[in-house]
DNA sequence: ATAAAGGTTGCTTCTGCTAG
DNA sequence: CTAGCAGAAGCAACCTTTAT
């Protein structure tokens, strides 16, 4: 349910902070971080989030998120809907449904049932003090609020978290997030995220922080066969088949026992393209 | 309600290591 | 060099959970 990072595993992190807290001081957060909606104006909601950018820090996408498909839809669809605008994000239904191709009344449950079960979603950052390492529970959300009139749900992030969401440095991830629209399977997603990663077309991880970026769980970590099966291989299927991607999927030992995983992956070119 | 994905378990096969 | 051991990986069947 969460995940451990020392500052040791993510460079820049106090300078990603420094920025933000300077941008808050300044009073640059809006009262109302809606896209595109003056208050008292009808908001656009017609065409979806498809064409936005997801822009993550790059710490977040090597760590655990401890989000649901349906939690991580809305993280980064509201993630991509607020930019640099730091404020509250107001999630209609219409535009969810349209993004994630489903029916209003389903987007609607969806966007309310992941909300709900967000407010008590939260992640672990270890910090290095002079006395030891101080553990943090940080909760994604500050707040929630949904209208069933409207179909529309509305969320603020945690403080501690914008420094991840938002294009403060050039650590960051940035795709498309209809990219990650059509994918099914959140280790699909958190594939495309590593890759997205990754100017170079390769990658080359260590098992360990493949498992805790998948947040493998204890049979997959134990089996990796079963690793194979359940997360490495759906997810390639499905970036393959779904994103357009080729990927080449290898693996080297340590003595008998499986130590890095390597991919390497571009576009398609004559595939479909978004 | 249903299909797909995820998880568990038990058995078999493979392979690195070591003693003879 | 070879045989045996032990641990790791592969595989299949079945059950549970989740998304649609």
């Amino acid at each position: 349910m969460c995940l451990h990072l020392t500052v040791a595993q993510m460079p820049g992190l106090w300078h990603i902070w420094l920025k933000c807290a300077r941008l808050k001081q300044g009073n640059k957060y809006p009262e109302v971080g809606t896209v595109g909606g003056a208050m008292g104006r009808k908001p656009s909601i017609t065409r979806g989030l498809q064409s936005k950018n997801v822009v993550v820090a790059n710490t977040l996408v090597r760590s655990a998120q401890s989000l649901s498909l349906a939690e991580k839809r809305i993280v980064f669809a509201a993630a991509a809907k607020m930019g640099n605008n730091f404020g509250e994000v107001i999630l209609h239904a219409s535009e969810y449904a349209e993004t994630f191709d489903m029916p209003v009344k389903q987007a609607y449950e969806q966007l309310k049932n992941a909300v709900e079960g967000m407010r008590t979603r939260y992640f672990t950052l270890a910090v290095p003090d002079r006395e030891g390492v101080m553990i943090w529970k940080i909760n994604w959300l500050q707040k929630i609020g949904y209208d069933d009139g409207k179909a529309r749900v509305g969320l603020r992030f945690c403080e501690d978290v914008l420094p991840y969401l938002c294009d403060l440095t050039k650590e960051f991830t940035k795709y498309k997030l209809k990219q990650a629209c059509a994918l099914r399977s959140v280790h699909s997603w958190r594939l495309l995220e590593l890759f997205e990663q990754q100017s170079s077309g390769w990658l080359a991880i260590k098992i360990e922080d493949f498992h805790h970026a998948m947040e493998s769980n204890d049979s997959c970590r134990n089996n990796f066969a079963q690793l194979k099966r359940k997360i490495i291989e759906p997810a390639i299927k499905e970036l393959r088949e779904k994103d357009n991607w080729l990927i080449d999927f290898s693996f080297t030992k340590a003595g008998r026992k499986v130590d890095l995983l390597k991919f390497t992956f571009k576009k398609n070119p004559q595939g479909k393209l978004f």
